[in-house]
DNA sequence: TCCACACGGATCGTATACGATCTGCGGGCT
DNA sequence: AGCCCGCAGATCGTATACGATCCGTGTGGA
């Protein structure tokens, strides 16, 4: 007899699935006996998941001391993002023409829901941090290119991790957001927009978050041009 | 006492090291045991190391199986090269105001020795593809960007392990390659370049390589526009 | 009071042991 | 002859054991 999953992989998956819930929290102390026992295994596979973990950037490993979520600063926050900005935009841009209609009209869905929440009570669960994120990943989705999507997949781990967006998102780059979500939806349905063109409206987009965030100040629609200067 | 290093790093560093170098070539069968008994040490830290590796993309683990040196197919170098374009030619936008002029003349050396290559013998060593390699990190490393850079060198980390270069780069493109490298080396210098249009440049001249080992067609000098067609 | 130091508990790092699973091969049945 | 089954060797997966390291705490001396 034999369980489908090994149990690193199950173990790998639970702490995975933590960290990303918010259940591990940025900073919280990871000890192999205590998830062992925990999860009712030796600390053997406990520590092949670590590893994994740790290649993948969500716990931070030091000799001797243990395993750590990861915490990301405001620099490290921006950086990530900017990285989520570059491989969203070329993913966009790559997918145009395979975008499906009916991928379009989820994410207009999706973004719907975004915006009834912009207006109602603030997000307690991270339902707002879930969609805004399924928005984009409908859409990146139908890029061909695995490692893109794969890296995509990789930064919003890290972001979700990080708890950031929950916790510092202001109210008025939701509704910002939203807007740019839907001009966004409307090139995409244009059909016949110039690639570079939506590659760079889709950068701004993400680029936009990270002025929002580090200033407070207003973002401006997709007509903006420049990256954000580092203090 | 205690060694500098844990014994799961340093023999994740040799199996990286001789996977990098081709020492363990793609598809090579890697037994733990047997990398334990070698090395020295237990088959724990072995797995391990193994963890890591495959997290990292080099090596693939089958339950019950075993771990294989990665192996990667025209469509999976095409689009690991692809990625390359995209993150270098942003690298290469973000580092523009802050490559110190060493930098470029160290760049510039690098690119010398890679044109007396061109008309030499053929590259027994990979050492080609070492300079080149070099090349671009001694200008990407000098973008701001921790993501990024890393990104970077794990992606030409799993280009080196999969031997394409080494075994499939046409004379000519080198030819070609480093000509685009001298122009780029131009734009830096010039200092005033469009971001954009130094982007471009610096994207396209990755995009390049696939075209021309695909179709073994002269490729365009850094004038080409287009991404790639995927049959 | 403040610092140096030693001690004990907590935790990590690795070796060893052993059961589980796969793979290849050879014998027997049809 | 061809196919199925079962055995043996190789290898993986995990538990357990134990030494090594770190860190907090308390004690003694300056």
């Amino acid at each position: 007899m034999s369980s489908l999953l090994s149990k690193h992989e199950s173990v790998y998956r639970t702490i995975r699935e933590r960290i990303l819930n918010g259940v591990y929290g940025p900073g919280k102390r990871l000890v192999l006996s205590a998830i062992a026992r925990d999860l009712d295994v030796s600390p053997v596979p406990v520590r092949e998941a670590m590893r994994r973990l740790e290649a993948e950037g969500l716990v931070t490993f030091e000799r001797n001391i243990g395993a750590r979520v990861n915490t990301l600063d405001d620099e490290g926050w921006e950086q990530l993002v900017e990285m989520l900005a570059l491989l969203d935009g070329y993913a966009m841009r790559r997918a145009q023409c395979r975008i499906p209609p009916a991928a379009i009209g989820e994410a207009q869905r999706l973004n719907d829901a975004l915006r009834a929440h912009a207006g109602g009570p603030p997000d307690t669960h991270g339902e707002v941090m879930a969609l805004h994120r399924l928005f984009h990943r409908t859409l990146y989705a139908h890029g061909d290119n695995r490692y893109l999507v794969e890296s995509l997949d990789s930064a919003w781990d890290r972001i979700d991790a990080s708890r950031v967006l929950i916790s510092r998102w202001p109210a008025h780059r939701l509704a910002s957001s939203v807007d740019e979500h839907d001009e966004l939806l409307r090139l995409l349905r244009a059909g016949d927009v110039e690639p570079n063109e939506l590659e760079r409206c889709t950068r701004q987009h993400s680029l936009n978050a990270i002025t929002a965030i580090r200033g407070g100040a207003h973002a401006g629609r997709l007509s903006g041009l420049s990256l954000p200067a580092r203090p």
